[in-house]
RNA sequence: GGGCCCGUAGCUUAGCCAGGUGGAGCGUUCGGCUGAUAACCGAGAGGUCCUGCGUUCAAAUCGCAGCGGGCCCA
């Protein structure tokens, strides 16, 4: 049986949905009725778990659900392991900051197995914090089974890909320049470095040439301590450079620098005169220099240090770029081009070590005052001044980064690039340009990628390195872990239990691991296999790898797409994923992004708090374009909630009437016989908007595939439909018209039910409990059980519909005509008149007259033919002065005034047909008057796209009568509701009219009237003793009435 | 500095691929409706389509340059 709705509490029904789905497990049962199906692999990007989901978050995991709801409906057999990214330094921060640490020497204190530990809890408490909400949002994925990095399992996956990456050669240890951090005292990734403003020294320094003391190369930098570390000059080959001779202070020196850029350099020198001595090309550069604090940095003698050629160079500053090969990557490539030494006299945490001389322990952060001064004594810093610009700082504890060149180890992917450019051409992208453009852009410019950090908490590299012959071993799974150390059993792959565990080399002597554990981009990285238990699984892969789809957002271009792309291509020579959707970001309304310094965050708990997870989901899928970043809009996810009221509210209207009617549409087995042609017209409707949903659901276009079901539900269904069927579902009688108004109307739910279920899993759910549970207990148990509704052609009717739209606009044509007139539309009118300009208009007309009649609430349909006029309408005659006063002269003034009483159409009619008119004395020719067409007063008139319609609001005494009634009927109506009462609940009315005229028309219909309000008993009068459970004054067009109703004992 | 995306009414947006009188919703003003009712409907006002230049008979739409925002990189 069905049972009657109350308001649309979102919240509530979505708690009791959501327990719903716990209660019966209907995620595990959907999953496995589909096990047959074809495979759908999904690959969930795995959120990193620390703190609390934010917005994008949410709206990601609402585009997974939605697609894999839809997929699923559609006889998908899916798999969708929910993954979790739980290694890496920002862990390690919260951590370290939990217990008050500050450097890895606290750590090491600790004890790496405590803070292992404790890392790890962290880790998954936020896991499982994050589950919660996601399922708050109606996500479903594979919580029970997720993928976790610290797992085991995993580890192994990652593992297996490095050595695949070894045999393969694509496994290096090298010296390279890193962002490295002096507090974490870590290699850090380009995409874990933040940018934010800095004010820096600016400095321009004079390098002397070697014997001659008076001439310098003049560069400038912003990092004073890596001059220390200075091996070289850089000058573009192309610049012009000058040797000028410049004097300040009545001192001269001989400096050297880009032609363009010394004005500049002179004046920040504050030099007064100047004279060119030399111009030549860079190219033709060929200048040795002392190092500037080669007293300082005893080992600088030994180098020597030479000005080489770089495109890198920009004309700025100097034109002469101080090169540090330690320090900087576009040094260090210049370095290893020209074998230079990679001079890095700086540690791992930040202080000079023993190579840098004088300045040996000072931290890097305080040298550049000291080497300032150094430099300025020695009378070689030609400026100084500060600058603010964009600096990187550690993402995690902000610290400002240096570079340094460190060993560590890389994966070779620019070895593979062309492959890589390749298979992402395979690869279907969501927006196209995503693919081709975006991405493409990104891995023709990467480049090898250091896969290894310097800290505790991540995959240990399974590197072992012989402590004697050097020889190195990569190992792929725990098993072999346990074969070549000889453990009987290994219980956990991290740090520091992998690190006291030794395999033998083929020299007989011992081999320990490598220190570093991976970067945790690379954890991710093996994601599509990891999540098949590959390699443990052997089979499993076989079955569904790559990933059939995934979906993130644009930052993950350089992100999980690319570290996903180049592991897969070590490891299996192919991309791991077939389609991606790249979705956007979400800002603030301003177009800002949402950051907690800005004060501007809003999170999906006060979303769904405010609105239900329902209004956030159908919000973010409606609001753009998936790729588009969306600004977020309080205004607009109110406008979706109101939209799921309508929509509940059009579900909950019929169902008092069905179950008192004992509706039951199993016992409809065929189409009705008797479908109104509303009927036909929305059930027609509704199959147009599932092969638009369909459409749009090809191409992952969500937007698209959502908004028309919510115009759908706005303007078919709520505005339209149901005001049309109202009167047939308050027929009392077991009449077939109404059963086929509940018939369509039953279809249509369900049908919408079906087609909003995966964006809106939790209404459609509620709706189909009641609608097709309720009723037969033998349908699926759950909605996202059933399968996707296919468009019946049958029902499409493409030219009704259009018949329909022409209505529509007719009655609302016809509404604005009335409002011109005032005439309330409670009030019947005489006729419409419809005059159409297009043909298809007749045969709306025709076919949906008794449409148009009652939403025009018209007595009388009157059609013409295209382009006639309505011979009711009177002719306004407008006089030509011009041509009047000539041919009339004096008398001009009196032909007007006549002109002004003469009927018009006679006027016209002669015109016309004789090209004259006599106006007494006078003869009217056709150049002296115009005409337009003119409205009597009670007809008012408005158009509409292919047509205009008249109004002929003139009252008679019948319309009088039922206007009155209808005021009166409402007003009992709404006191009926004033005091709750049922539909089917009988009362007394009393009513007292002050004005005979009026009490005598109202009378005429009080057998209506008492039909309408349910009146047991009616009591009209102009002298009624009111008395009852409600009494209330009316003032109804201005006339006074008294009106009381007492409700009676149910009928039932 | 480079790549990609975005810029349309006070707000959120459709239209742009394929050039031909810019449509909605929210908000606002006025009116209506009342057996969905803490709802609902109609109308009015509100636009330098970011700016400039170009192509064209015709540009929101195509091209170029610039400005602003986002992501990524340097």
């Amino acid at each position: 049986m069905l049972k009657e709705a109350s308001q649309y509490d979102a919240k509530l029904m979505e708690q009791k949905i959501q327990k719903f789905w716990d209660e019966i497990d209907a995620y595990s049962k959907v999953r496995e009725f589909r096990k047959n199906g074809k495979k759908f692999f999904f690959v969930d990007g795995p959120p990193y778990t620390t703190g609390r989901i934010h917005l994008g978050t949410a709206w990601n995991k609402i585009i997974k659900d939605s697609i894999l709801r839809y997929k699923s409906m559609n006889g998908f057999n899916i798999l969708d392991r929910a993954g979790w990214d739980m290694h890496g330094l920002p862990i390690e921060v919260k951590v370290e900051g939990v217990l008050g640490f500050r450097s890895k020497k606290d750590i090491e204190k600790y004890g790496v197995g405590n803070f292992i530990a404790k890392c790890k809890e962290f880790a998954l408490t936020h896991r499982d914090e994050m589950t919660l909400q996601f399922k708050n949002l109606g996500v479903w994925l594979n919580w029970k089974d997720p993928y976790m990095t610290l797992r085991d399992e995993y580890i192994e996956a990652a593992w297996w890909t490095l050595k695949q990456a070894h045999e393969k050669k694509l496994l290096e240890k090298g010296l390279r320049v890193v962002n490295w951090c002096p507090r974490c005292e870590t290699a850090i990734a380009e995409s874990e470095v933040e940018y934010a403003e800095e004010t820096d020294p600016s400095v321009y320094i004079k390098f002397q040439l070697k014997g001659e003391e008076d001439t310098s190369i003049v560069i400038w930098t912003t990092t004073p301590w890596t001059i220390p570390a200075n091996i070289a000059v850089a000058v573009h080959p192309s610049f012009e450079y000058v040797k000028v001779r410049a004097v300040k202070e009545d001192k001269e020196e001989i400096l050297i620098m880009a032609a363009q850029l010394m004005q500049n350099v002179l004046k920040q020198g504050r030099y007064k005169n100047y004279e060119i001595l030399e111009t030549m090309p860079g190219e033709d550069m060929k200048i040795e220099y002392e190092h500037p604090l080669r007293d300082k940095v005893p080992q600088q003698k030994a180098f020597k240090h030479n000005v080489y050629l770089a495109d890198f160079v920009t004309a700025e500053n100097t034109g002469c770029v101080h090169i540090a090969p330690g320090h900087g990557i576009d040094d260090f490539e210049l370095g290893v081009k020209n074998n230079l030494p990679i001079f890095c006299p700086v540690g791992p945490d930040g202080r000079y070590t023993e190579e840098a001389g004088e300045y040996k322990g000072m931290h890097v952060r305080d040298a550049n005052e000291t080497v300032l001064d150094d430099l300025s004594g020695k009378g070689l810093l030609l400026a100084r001044g500060t600058i603010s610009h964009r600096y990187g700082h550690c993402w995690r504890c902000k610290t400002p980064i240096i570079y340094l060149a460190t060993e560590q180890w890389f994966l070779k992917v620019t070895e593979i690039k062309d492959r890589m450019l390749d298979e992402i051409r395979k690869v279907r992208w969501y927006p196209e340009w995503a693919g081709s453009a975006r991405f493409a852009d990104w891995v023709t410019g990467s480049r090898d990628w250091c896969i290894s950090r310097q800290r505790y908490w991540g995959i240990p590299v399974p590197v072992w390195i012989c402590e004697s012959c050097g020889e190195i071993e990569v190992i792929g799974t725990m098993q072999e872990l346990m074969e070549r150390s000889g453990k009987p059993s290994l219980d956990d792959l991290h740090r520091p239990n992998v690190d006291s565990i030794f395999i033998k080399c083929r020299c007989g002597e011992r081999m320990k691991r490598v220190p570093d554990v991976f970067d945790v981009w690379f954890d991710s990285a093996v994601a599509s296999w990891a999540t098949l238990r590959f390699p443990r699984d052997e089979k499993t892969i076989k079955e569904w790898w790559p990933a059939d789809f995934i979906t993130e957002g644009h930052d993950q271009t350089r992100g999980w797409f690319y570290s996903q792309l180049g592991a897969s291509m070590i490891a299996f020579g192919k991309a791991p994923y077939r389609s991606v959707l790249m979705h956007g970001f979400t800002l603030d309304t301003e177009g800002k992004k949402m950051s907690k310094s800005l004060g501007n965050v809003v999170t999906p708990e006060e979303v769904v708090s405010r609105y239900g997870a329902e209004s956030l989901r159908l919000y973010v899928l409606s609001q753009n374009a998936p790729w588009e970043d969306l600004k977020f809009s309080w205004d607009e996810v109110a406008n979706v909630h109101r939209m799921l009221n309508i929509l509940w509210n059009v579900y909950r209207f019929p169902l008092p009437y069905m179950i008192l009617d004992n509706f039951n549409p199993f016992d409809v087995k065929e189409v009705p016989e008797g479908l109104r042609l509303e009927d036909k017209w929305i059930l027609s409707r509704v199959q147009s908007l599932i092969k638009q949903v369909d459409a749009a659901m090809s191409e992952y276009n969500l937007h698209k595939a959502t908004r028309p079901i919510s115009e759908f539900v706005l303007e078919d269904l709520s505005r339209w439909y149901v005001q049309l069927i109202r009167p047939r579902t308050w027929r009392e009688a077991n009449d077939p018209d109404k059963l086929a108004a509940y018939y369509t109307l039953y279809e249509v739910l369900v049908t919408v039910t079906k087609l909003i279920s995966p964006f809106a899993p939790h209404i459609s759910e509620e709706m189909y409990q009641n609608l097709v549970r309720n009723v037969n207990p033998d349908a699926p148990a759950s909605l996202h059980m059933c399968d996707w509704v296919t468009p019946d052609e049958k029902f499409i009717d493409l030219e009704l519909e259009k018949r329909m739209d022409t209505v529509r606009e007719i009655v609302e044509a016809s509404s604005n005509a009335r409002q011109k007139l005032k005439r309330k539309l409670r009030w019947p009118v005489k006729r419409i008149v419809v005059v159409p300009v297009k043909d298809e208009v007749a045969s709306a007309v025709k076919s949906l007259e008794s449409v148009l009649k009652e939403q025009t609430n018209a007595r009388e349909i009157i059609l013409l033919k295209s382009g006639e006029t309505w011979e009711e309408l009177g002719v306004e005659v407008l006089p030509v002065h011009a041509a009047l006063g000539p041919a009339f002269k004096k008398e001009a003034g009196k032909v007007l005034a006549e002109l002004k009483t003469v009927d018009g159409r006679a006027l016209k009619k002669a015109i016309e047909e004789e090209g004259s008119f006599r106006l007494k004395e006078w003869t009217i020719t056709k150049d002296m008057v115009g005409f337009r067409d003119s409205i009597p007063p009670a007809i008012a008139q408005a158009a509409f796209s292919s047509g205009e319609v008249f109004v002929d609001t003139e009252l008679t005494r019948e319309i009088e009568s039922e206007g009155y009634a209808r005021e009166v009927i409402r007003r009992l109506q709404d006191m009926r509701k004033e005091l709750d009462l049922a539909v089917e609940e009988e009362i007394e009315a009393l009513v007292e009219i002050r004005n005979d005229k009026v009490l005598e028309l109202v009378s005429e219909l009080k057998e209506f009237i008492s039909g309408e309000v349910r009146a047991a008993s009616l009591v009209l009068g102009s002298d009624v003793e009111i008395q009852g459970d409600l009494v209330k004054d009316w003032d109804v067009e201005d006339v006074r009435m008294r009106m009381a109703i007492k409700g009676t004992v149910k009928t039932s």
